[in-house]
DNA sequence: AAGCATGGTTCGCCCTGCGAACCAACCAGA
DNA sequence: TCTGGTTGGTTCGCAGGGCGAACCATGCTT
């Protein structure tokens, strides 16, 4: 474990990896003139709706980061605030269609810029890795904050 | 690929695992007072010193970005300039004591638990995550910004 | 009706990153 | 030896991001 030549145990190649995908999550998001963080509201909206108290919980961020990130956002045109019909208090946070072709365009942007990051891995080996990781991600009840990609579809693979 | 139960592809998982890991380094460096990117800095430098454009590289930021993140770091008595012999424009930039027990402390701490993360993979499977997830940081040339930590050592299993 | 909890906002503060402009030092070529 | 281009680093204005305290409006329970 740790011991083939050249190889990283798992908790420095977990981190160097992550450094890596922050990197080209940001390399990304540049490229729509957009922060990562922007972008990450842009991925998360595009599921649905969401209340600000529930992007602070998803994101793990104070609500006030939100109220502000949300504003940065709304300026741009790209989401827009709806009273929560449920809840007179609650706002709903969702995407303008300018927010959804920007989020949409990024958002597949950054999956081609992912998608060619283990091309050194033939087939069975990117299943692997993508079967463990989704497990770490599962067992860490990590939010869904980046959606699925449907890779296997033809139009999709590069 | 993919279309195993609740499995992610390996473009989302690498996604997603990188929010998660980011996470859980922001958590450690909040403990010890520190922000993400100065417990970074720590890190780079406990291997050597760096001039200021050799972490402008290695991080991939703006040389005015680091010379700003090491007047910050300088000011906490953290790290510290000195000249350059070789060459009376560059400073090289080292840890002081302070710096390197702080930042082996937070090192240790985060590796701690980022090896939490993937405890529910056999020894064989996290072997499995750690050699593919090298190689792809291999073939993508990330820098040394973690150094490679001994978890096979009895001491630094949890 | 009252008190507690919750949703969201405002604002002061600090951290971070960029790029333009600048200065000092280095290096190669004439 | 001199000159011009390159390099190393700094300064500063700007924008974005994150936190936490304080606040207000609304919801809920007793």
């Amino acid at each position: 474990m740790g011991s083939v030549e050249g190889n990283l145990g798992v908790v420095s190649a977990l981190v160097r990896s992550s450094f890596l995908v922050s990197a080209v999550y940001a390399e990304s998001a540049r490229e729509y003139r957009l922060t990562p963080q922007q972008g990450q509201l842009l991925c998360v909206l595009m599921a649905q709706p969401y209340r600000i108290s529930e992007l602070s919980a998803m994101l793990r961020l104070a609500k006030s980061s939100l109220t502000e990130l949300v504003d940065r956002t709304s300026q741009r045109g790209l989401v827009v605030r709806e009273p929560d019909p449920d809840d007179r208090r609650a706002v709903r946070v969702s995407l303008t269609e300018q927010g959804s072709e920007l989020g949409e365009a990024f958002y597949l942007a950054t999956c081609e810029r992912v998608d060619q990051l283990p091309s050194g891995l033939d087939a069975a080996e990117r299943a692997t890795l993508g079967e463990l990781l989704s497990r770490v991600v599962r067992d860490n009840n990590v939010p869904t904050t980046f959606p699925e990609w449907d890779d296997t579809a033809p139009a999709t693979r590069g």
